[in-house]
DNA sequence: GCAAATTACTGAACAATGTTCAATAGTGGC
DNA sequence: GCCACTATTGAACATTGTTCAGTAATTTGC
């Protein structure tokens, strides 16, 4: 209950407007309730990214699954990434952007499930480029962080576009250059 | 002062130590006397964030200005950024994560600096794959935004990095497959 | 059936935060 | 000396995360 209101609320006004008190009053209970399930506020939006990156795995898998060439599929992906992060923004930057506290580390479970998240990738992309050695490992990193960081500035309007620039048409650019590239080389 | 003094603390703590208190007893006055020359705490962060954009923008200029390929400058570019990321994270993180309240938007002399920022690698990038045309803007936005990516993501170590892959292997791979790419489109 | 023990939950408290503002200390002009 | 004005404070207020003694509910033991 606490992580399916403390999700409502992110949702709806972003990380800023998540408070104790608001996730109690959302569920009919006391702020101090809360601290009996979670250890704090910072474990309550651990477990909300948990969710998120859950959510996120479920969107990109059902993209590269189809058939089609590998390299279709590694664009799929990447779109899926991008249409999670346009739909759900407020959650989706969450996870990227939540600091614990100085000197806390972030749990295992968290780190699987990026990790598992770039992994989906990792397969197409083989197909695609042929190689399996570290630089197809290496391939798919920088590939999804370019479309990450491509998600993270369209989405908060750091990039000035001009005309019809678009999310979309910056991955798909990004994609298959870097990955004509790599093929070439 | 009262930038300067933020500057320090975000530079030491984090964006989480930074305090109207905590600005106020470095610089020897109260608390409420930062409110006579900001509009609040929020507006102290935007002038720090464009200081922190001049600088940034002064060490990618010096790493573009040299002689050398547009290749190597763009390279060099890359670098730079990454170096400044490197070394300055949490100012670095600053003016891409930290989020006004609702409704709020960013002054314009934030989103120049960032416009010009990118504009920098323009020029290079131009010599490098001879067009002009809106592609080119384009190839700057896609590129800039995943040496970004690549920076955020290793910076907080959600990237698994095995073996001797670092940041700069990943930005170097990047930008030299993506403009291969280009060139070859 | 009833007392005891365990659990679930509250509501008040504490420290820290951003922000405001009446009050005050200084400063220069005459 | 007095006046206008600026700079600065320090106390106040609302809101935050977090803790915890106390209470209500529920289960257990017999």
């Amino acid at each position: 209950m606490v992580v399916l209101a403390a999700e409502a609320i992110v949702a709806e006004s972003g990380v800023a407007g998540l408070s104790a008190r608001a996730i109690a009053q959302r569920i009919g209970y006391s702020a101090g309730s809360i601290y009996l399930a979670f250890d704090g506020l910072d474990d309550v939006i651990l477990h909300l990214n948990a969710r998120t990156l859950d959510a996120l795995h479920a969107d990109i898998a059902k993209a590269t699954k189809g058939k089609g060439k590998p390299l279709t599929r590694v664009k799929r992906a990447a779109r899926a990434y991008a249409e999670f992060a346009r739909q759900y923004p407020n959650r989706w930057r969450l996870p990227f952007e939540h600091q614990l506290p100085a000197g806390k580390e972030g749990p295992d479970w968290i780190q699987h499930r990026i990790t598992r998240l770039i992994g989906l990738v990792v397969e197409p992309l083989a197909e695609e480029i042929g190689t399996r050695d570290e630089s197809l490992e290496m391939a798919a990193q920088a590939l999804w962080s370019g479309v990450h960081g491509i998600c993270i500035l369209t989405l908060t309007n750091k990039l000035h576009l001009v005309g019809r620039q678009r999310t979309e048409q910056l991955i798909d650019s990004l994609v298959t250059h870097y990955i004509a590239g790599v093929r070439a080389a």
